[in-house]
DNA sequence: CGTTAACCGAGACGGTACGTCTGGTCTTTAA
DNA sequence: TTAAAGACCAGACGTACCGTCTCGGTTAACG
């Protein structure tokens, strides 16, 4: 059994809430544009390398403020796929519009969730991070399609992955490129628009 | 008809190409991250003036050399739905891979594809621009399948709107989120899959 | 004949007075220890950068600010030589007193005299434009003894340029180091008594 | 009789040697400039604390540096003022010379000393330490001077305090200012022409 | 053929944020 | 109480880059 000994005056957890909490406030309500390390600094009442000691860079600490908003979604195993899905791309949903719209017109615009992603470019350990993540959701969601296809409720000649792309696809091409809402009529659309032709007829439970 | 009178000094047609010539180079080169105006403007031997006589901001500039780059794909009204959507969709797939790699490390990172969406995030103007351009290849894809349905050759209950959002989003998927490579042998994985079930078998020609 | 050509915009002159004005209150109200770059930006209205392309550090910027304090002290010709270098070194005395004083106590510290002294230490460049004020100010001193030895009034076996350093080196010592101050009174008392045993009596006037 | 209880952990006063000797080379290795708490406390592998709480400040533990280097110059009561105005001002000047060149290039560069001098400047404390060891050094050349007068070897028109500056100050002039060399050829070149007119010439010892 | 309007190169300028550095203090656990 | 370790506050520094501006000078088309 491995005791790591504490060393030095420990870091105030303290902070880092605040800090979050001032960061995640700065980001939604002005976007990314205008969140500005110095200023989320002063809201959370805390001297920039206390902030820098833990988030090596602007991009690092808005990843983090990304990252605490999205819930854990949690994923059921009933057996009506549809319906799961419906529930899992709709909380995808929600998160992503959340995001989308902080801090700017209300037009198409990707916002901050492009700034997010692209901060993934900029840094090779956020990149690498924020794909873990995406891998993680993604077996989820193929999980599902999977359990489905076991339990004879699926062609078996379906992919899994590669149909849990498309749906998650979907969305983000709207909520980046074509710009238009990813409301809950959308999510129910899309999925039985994916399921068309894939789900087989059960009989009648005895 | 309004014939607009020039007066003064012409601009100089040579460097607007020179600009986007150097813009193009730095850029590919280098990355959204050294894509510098300064930097451009010398390489090009041009003031800074006459760069932003003709774009008005770097992002911009960026999006520009960025059309630059697309060809125009056509499309085809062959028989053969799905050798077309691979045709199609090999052809934006291309596109983005080149742009996705320009001036990184191979890993998955999306690179300057995330910086441009971004950047039609920033700017409004830029914004309608972009989402003007993915309404069209939208209707363009989107006829494909229609024609497909028309035909008999594709159930009738499908939506195409969505149908085609799924196939382009899921190649924007892995080259903005998962940094899944989009080769050739992946397009074709995925047309087959999202018209599994989809498809109308045809009789044999007479 | 050399004709430089201007090209671009040119440096606002006004700038740089607004700037070494702001400077110069600056460090004389608050010493040197106060003196902030941006503070002084913000005073003379005028960016960050604008001040950095005239000076490349604080440290030069200061410079600037003491060599403008600086009167040239002119050199007479009198048949007098005391009296000449009463004048002279109560001049640079005059000018050491005031700077010494610059937004400290008064005490005997050396104040922002040996913050500057430091600065030249601190930069290669600054060294030299430093030391070569002083030799011109060397060159002056011994030009004003050695034609006193000429003329016969002063011993030719006297060195000029080591007695020269003697007088000025000792303001210097109670400026930078005994902290004793250097009035009139003690101008007077300095020169009288480097020149004991030197002097040669002159015959009276015919 | 007062006897101070001492509780708690004892000083460790191995420590203060580490410390002076870590910091000491630091100073004389790479000058005031890179010479950083941080660095010293890691080299002498104590903790900033630990450091702090004997000297509060950098500046005073330079200081202590300094003062550790200063042998105390032995005054002797020699019949030879000149020679023994030699041995004082030599030992002075080779101490500075040590000083001058901590960590930089071989220019004229005033270095460590100028900074030495500055921080005297930074808190009253030190400055009041050490004004009152120039005080102390200059009592002792001034016996030295007056001693010489008393014994009728030196005019006794001549001010002793004011002709002890004129030596010393030359000294420090060359070295914070004019950047020059204070070898034994000068020091005796100096003492020579302080003397010049001075020296009262002593009949043959009968 | 001169005027004029727009262009061009060069480079200074305002603005703003970034990330760094370092001094000196505080908070732990352990001796 | 001291020590080691290291987090913390504070505040300035110098840098980077954007997009604007001001020069001197050029180049057509207009009148």
């Amino acid at each position: 059994m491995v005791v790591t000994v504490r060393r030095g005056r420990p870091r105030n957890v303290d902070a880092d809430q605040r800090i979050l909490a001032a960061a995640t406030r700065s980001l939604l309500d002005g976007g990314y544009h205008r969140f500005t390390i110095d200023e989320v600094a002063a809201a959370a009442g805390v001297a920039k390398t206390t902030l820098y000691r833990r988030w090596p860079t602007k991009d690092h600490l808005a990843a983090a403020v990304v990252a605490g908003l999205q819930d854990d979604v949690p994923v059921g195993d009933s057996a009506d796929l549809e319906a799961e899905l419906n529930s899992y791309l709709g909380a995808i949903a929600a998160g992503l519009t959340a995001l989308r719209d902080a801090g700017n017109a209300d037009d198409g615009s990707p916002g901050t969730v492009a700034e997010m992603v692209a901060a993934t470019g900029r840094h090779a350990d956020l990149g690498r991070l924020s794909r873990a993540q995406f891998a993680k959701r993604n077996a989820q969601g193929i999980g599902m399609l999977s359990r489905a296809v076991d339990a004879g409720r699926l062609r078996d000649d379906v992919d899994p992955g590669v149909l849990f792309e498309q749906l998650a696809g979907a969305l983000y091409y709207r909520v980046l490129l074509s710009g238009e809402p990813i409301d809950s009529a959308y999510v129910h659309r899309l999925v039985r628009n994916a399921l068309t032709g894939l789900l087989i007829p059960q009989g009648e439970p005895t």
